[in-house]
DNA sequence: AGAGCTGTTACCAA
DNA sequence: TTTGGTAACAGCTC
């Protein structure tokens, strides 16, 4: 569900929707464990009043910049979504509400009720340990080539850690190692410099597609990636990912799924050769 | 109907 | 240290 790029889409809208400088009203929570830090019940009392001074991500955290030092910040796992509208029904999966003071309530949507709200003074503590961002114009090649070599890990389940760098999950994983023409059961440490530095510009470019596209909606299952109302349109553009079965665009070759690291990895065979 | 799957992550055991 | 299994949940797919 979504990662780095749907996370920037959201933010990106609620951005254009107006909610910086937004004042909170009140709160509401429906189902406690939405709520990581503190108790839902202080949570709701320190939110009232405060205003948005700025939206912003950071991995896969979407981060309310609030008055009093304060941050909320959300993680949407698997099937968080936002919606924001005039005030309605709440549907029997929106967790949490906030009510702003120009009459709109941010609506928390989350079937699967993995999805986590933090409120802290202190983010770092949250981000300590999450790797650099790979869209970040400081984070060279250099760095990536040096973390490389840090570990001896499969570089499907490498990539998905978020403590090795952040933001990608399955779909850009696979997508970024297709693009780099890596298989994803390679060792991290075996890799060319010249492989190092394909999988470098890959992992830029299908996360900047995938911003520029708006994220990847998949599926029709209220849990699938929206930003706020509107499906992204990266899922037209994927090259691997859920495409098994089908033609590699590169080869044509039959794209396969495999399973690593316990998840579904789609790859070309024949592109994507397995050598140690 | 029922089993198996899912775009995330934390935790535990080996 | 790294991997694999499991769990947190609910709904979709076959």
């Amino acid at each position: 569900m979504p990662e780095l790029p749907e996370v920037e889409t959201i933010i990106s809208d609620l951005r254009n929707e107006g909610l910086e400088n937004q004042v909170i009203l009140k709160a509401a929570v429906h189902w406690e464990r939405s709520i990581a830090y503190p108790s839902a019940s202080e949570f709701c009392s320190y939110l009232i009043d405060k205003k948005i001074l700025s939206l912003s991500r950071r991995a896969k955290f979407l981060i309310f910049s609030l008055t009093s030092n304060l941050f909320l910040i959300v993680h949407l796992r698997m099937s968080g979504r936002f919606f924001l509208s005039k005030p309605r029904e709440r549907d029997r999966h929106e967790h949490v509400e906030i009510f702003f003071k120009d009459g709109r309530v941010l609506y928390f949507h989350d079937t699967r009720k993995f999805g986590r709200f933090y409120l802290t003074s202190s983010p770092e503590d949250i981000f300590s340990n999450i790797g650099p961002e790979p869209l970040d114009p400081a984070f060279s090649f250099k760095e990536f080539s040096q973390r490389l070599l840090s570990t001896r890990r499969k570089l499907k389940s490498l990539l998905l850690d978020q403590n090795f760098l952040a933001g990608l999950g399955n779909i850009y994983v696979d997508e970024a190692l297709w693009e780099a023409q890596i298989h994803p059961e390679r060792i991290n440490h075996s890799l060319t410099q010249e492989e190092q530095k394909a999988l470098f510009l890959a992992i830029q470019t299908v996360l900047r597609q995938g911003i520029e596209n708006g994220g990847t909606s998949l599926g029709k299952g209220k849990g699938n990636f929206k930003s706020l109302q509107n499906p992204g349109d990266n899922q037209h553009h994927l090259k691997v990912f859920k495409r098994a079965g089908g033609k590699c665009y590169r080869c044509r070759q039959k794209i396969i799924r495999i399973i690593t690291a316990s998840r579904g990895s789609h790859l070309c065979p024949y592109c994507q050769k397995f050598t140690s």
